[in-house]
DNA sequence: ACGTACATGTAACCAGTTACATGATTAA
DNA sequence: TTAATCATGTAACTGGTTACATGTACGT
């Protein structure tokens, strides 16, 4: 149910193509749900066929047509009815963390190699996300203020991380210690 | 393929029927990867079909008879394998966050009542994470000591939930600062 | 000649959820 | 007699991934 509502909230801010809606996906949603072009397609051809969108086809020369989609009120009321509504929490799904757990199938140095591999994915990550927020913050302060909800989420992603570090760093230095027990 | 492993690891540890395997995936697997009783039966009967796990059933009085699995050769090569090679990291998949950049479209009395839920829940979690750590430091020092690892992704479930319930407390205190703007 | 951006799709498959089905034992 | 626990499954559906397919334009 998610993606419909994340292409819904998209199109509700700036109507687009399947193609401009990936890219501005992988801008802004992606660091809380992600999805593939293809996926984009179906979702779109299923809100339509369902009147949540209307679809006007835009000839262009030199490349394909475009397909623009927009909300029709029907997207609009069944948008705004799921925004006010419960959302469930989601687990956490971390193949990493069974592999920890499977840990006694590993020496304390090949559970150091995957657990610094981590590190390093989640540094990068951590970079990535500090540098979107460093760009946020050097935008005009009107643009600061329009779009401040819409930037939490990364203030969440950078926190999130910092405490995945933490962790892994925390249980590196207690590998060290118990040495190759 | 996490699944799949999953239940490979539990069965590495001790075997046991697939009813049992429900039951100790709630208990310990279940923080960081959760599964319905169908998915396990079907993901015993693929694996027992390529030859990684042997099947013996045990008759039993008054009660359905037991399947009960454990790994072969195979299935503990494979599970090896599988431990030593880099996992993908997993992106965040939060639905809450969809509605917040969906944000536009409520009140902001809507969005408090939204985060309020939200945060109830994670301090809830938070409480049933922080009493099974209680209860892991209040058994005997040899079970800490051979559990360690294992119980590492509890310690990171707990941090995680405070930095969510951190953030989502100054979101509120931004909130009330913006007043109806 | 090669890669990247623009633009849209089909098909097959794998993973996960929901609903339904069966049937004995035990404790309130 | 009602609900919970033990024990195993089928079927239909939804959501997500991977591979494949097509074709122009522009820069290096």
């Amino acid at each position: 149910m998610s993606l419909r509502f994340a292409v819904l909230t998209l199109l509700d801010i700036e109507p687009g193509s399947g193609y401009d809606l990936k890219r501005r996906f992988e801008r802004s949603i992606s660091h809380f749900w992600s999805a593939s072009h293809q996926q984009m397609y179906r979702e779109l051809h299923k809100l339509h066929q369902e009147g949540l969108l209307d679809c006007a086809e835009q000839p262009q020369e030199g490349r394909p047509d475009k397909k623009v989609y927009s909300l029709t009120d029907a997207g609009r009321a069944a948008l705004q009815e799921w925004a006010e509504k419960p959302a469930a929490p989601q687990k956490i799904r971390e193949p990493f963390l069974i592999q920890l757990f499977a840990g006694h199938r590993l020496t304390s140095a090949q559970m150091r190699r995957q657990l610094e591999r981590h590190l390093e994915q989640h540094r990068a990550l951590l970079e990535t996300y500090q540098e979107q927020n460093r760009r946020f913050y050097s935008r005009d302060p009107e643009h600061q203020q329009r779009l401040w909800l819409a930037h939490q989420p990364l203030l969440l992603g950078i926190e999130t991380e910092k405490t995945w570090i933490r962790w892994a760093e925390q249980l590196l230095a207690r590998l060290d210690e118990e040495g190759d027990s």
